[in-house]
DNA sequence: CATAATTGTTAGCCAAGGCTAAACTGTTTG
DNA sequence: CAAACAGTTTAGCCTTGGCTAACAATTATG
């Protein structure tokens, strides 16, 4: 253990982004993101599965690789995974259905992910940017920052 | 290709997130993120030698490894990576150094992290939480959005 | 200065998430 | 209803990014 823990352990959140944060919280920072990156495939797979039932009623593994631009053996390679987990059922060569828990996992997802979009687009960035930055800063906003967000973007339409 | 186009193609940025995006679109996102998960790491690797360069004067193999909470292994591996990449040099049992390269993407990233955290900051998030946040989303801004979160960030300071 | 402790490297393992090619199933249609 | 086509699955490959264990080099210390 060469680095040692920065100079003073001062609470000082005022100062910028200098100096580095403490070992342990700058590693609990890296580990959250790692952690986050594990899970986001999945939520991105069930949440696009929800919308495809909800606005198409089937969601089959051809239009999920298309919208992913992903092959097909890639899909269902993830299908089997999902199925594993309990997110999804799935007849072979069937529409899949979501389970329980990958409903409530889709209607989590789905709603960090317009709470995102809606907040980038409340700060003034154009809709197609604000979809494609959505799409992947989702998966790491904390709830604490998401509530802020969902705070500003409605207070940004009672204006 | 089952999956036609949705309806109309009118342009339509008021309605909410309802709606799924065009198949091309949609697959533009996805493929956006996909693209920035292979670069992101590589990104964190060197922003971080540059924050231990700058402020300790130099980066060893064991700093980053507890600073990211990972094997001395994996770094090891990692720097053989970078040194491919020739972002860093690195000589046996002695600190690294970045290239010209590696000295570019390291204040680029760092510009990118601080916007971000700042702005969270400005947002109102908490400092511990705005950490986490902005290690985990600065890889997902796309510069439209960073420059607006610049100026907003200003601005609130200018209040 | 010899040995202990720290630091770094290598080898070899694993899982995830891509891919292509080939085989199989289901559906449509001549 | 058979053949062609579209959709799905499987097999087998690759790269990344983790890990542990064993070994090597450097640095610190009794």
């Amino acid at each position: 253990m060469t680095d040692s823990n920065s100079q003073a352990s001062s609470s000082a959140p005022s100062i910028p982004g200098d100096a580095l944060p403490p070992v342990e919280q700058h590693a609990v920072q890296y580990a959250t993101v790692r952690n986050a990156h594990e899970t986001e495939l999945i939520e991105d797979y069930v949440e696009l599965i929800g919308d495809l039932l909800k606005h198409r009623g089937e969601a089959r593994a051809a239009d999920i690789a298309n919208r992913m631009a992903v092959s097909q053996a890639t899909v269902s390679k993830m299908i089997r995974r999902l199925n594993e987990l309990e997110l999804v059922t799935s007849k072979p060569y069937r529409s899949l259905f979501l389970t329980e828990a990958g409903q409530k996992m889709a209607e989590t997802s789905r709603a960090r992910h317009d709470i995102v979009l809606h907040f980038l687009r409340a700060l003034g960035v154009k809709d197609s940017t604000a979809r494609i930055d959505a799409e992947g800063m989702e998966h790491h906003v904390s709830d604490e920052t998401l509530a802020i967000m969902q705070r500003f973007t409605e207070q940004q339409q009672n204006s």
